[in-house]
DNA sequence: CCATTATATAATTATATGCTTATATGTCAA
DNA sequence: TTGACATATAAGCATATAATTATATAATGG
């Protein structure tokens, strides 16, 4: 046993994060996929706004990174972030997103700039 | 990989439950010792009801097991749960919460019935 | 039975959360 | 520069959450 151990406060905090469904199912996509905010819109189905304050409450725990690509903004998960470890151990657990993306794709809305 | 896997509603639930600082340091405790509701008012140092409150929540989503011994009600993690194996692994991210219990034993507060 | 101790529940309140709408910022291409 | 598209931020609102106080239930021991 050791692994690195994360205050409970912290680990708390990351916890309540994941304990959205939207953000939990998020992290899982990025899991495998970076993805731009227009993608989460069309995948939860859900306003640009919600979507960008999901996003940013993720960044401000360090848990997903931000890159722009042109006028997208590409978010990848931390696998650097303290928490990764234990983020990682809770995806295990939870079944597969992929189809959310093939969905995408079969609609041409997947976006694969550069 | 053939961990069976939770549905994203309920594994979401189940970390917003965990997301909370209280009850997350609890099923840590409870990981090793069994602990009735008098015990936990005195680690946490909140009032009866809130402790009351949390377990129930615990015991709602069948993370805890509830035993009565005379006047004390005692929970226990329940490890037959099918969340049994994503909360192991995340606890396992969690420092000893020991030392609270040895605390209560030091200032004879620590109930041993039976 | 009564008093004490342990726990649960109900009602209330303050705060946190997640969404909406409106608006601002940023990039690209004509 | 202007218009279109992508994203971010701010303000407002409705609901959820966690605490408190008051009260109810349950077991024990005189």
């Amino acid at each position: 046993m050791d692994t690195l151990k994360i205050e409970m406060d912290k680990a708390a905090l990351i916890l309540k994060l994941l304990g959205d469904k939207t953000r939990l199912t998020m992290v899982k996509i990025l899991e495998n996929h970076d993805c731009c905010v227009c993608e989460f819109v069309e995948i939860f189905k859900m306003s640009q706004p919600a979507i960008s304050q999901h996003v940013r409450k993720l960044r401000d725990a360090g848990l997903v990174g931000e890159e722009r690509k042109g006028q997208w903004v590409f978010y990848s998960l931390k696998k650097e972030s303290d928490y990764y470890p234990m983020v990682q151990d809770i995806l295990q657990h939870l079944p597969n997103q992929d189809y959310k993306l093939k969905e995408l794709e079969e609609q041409g809305l997947r976006i694969s700039c550069c």
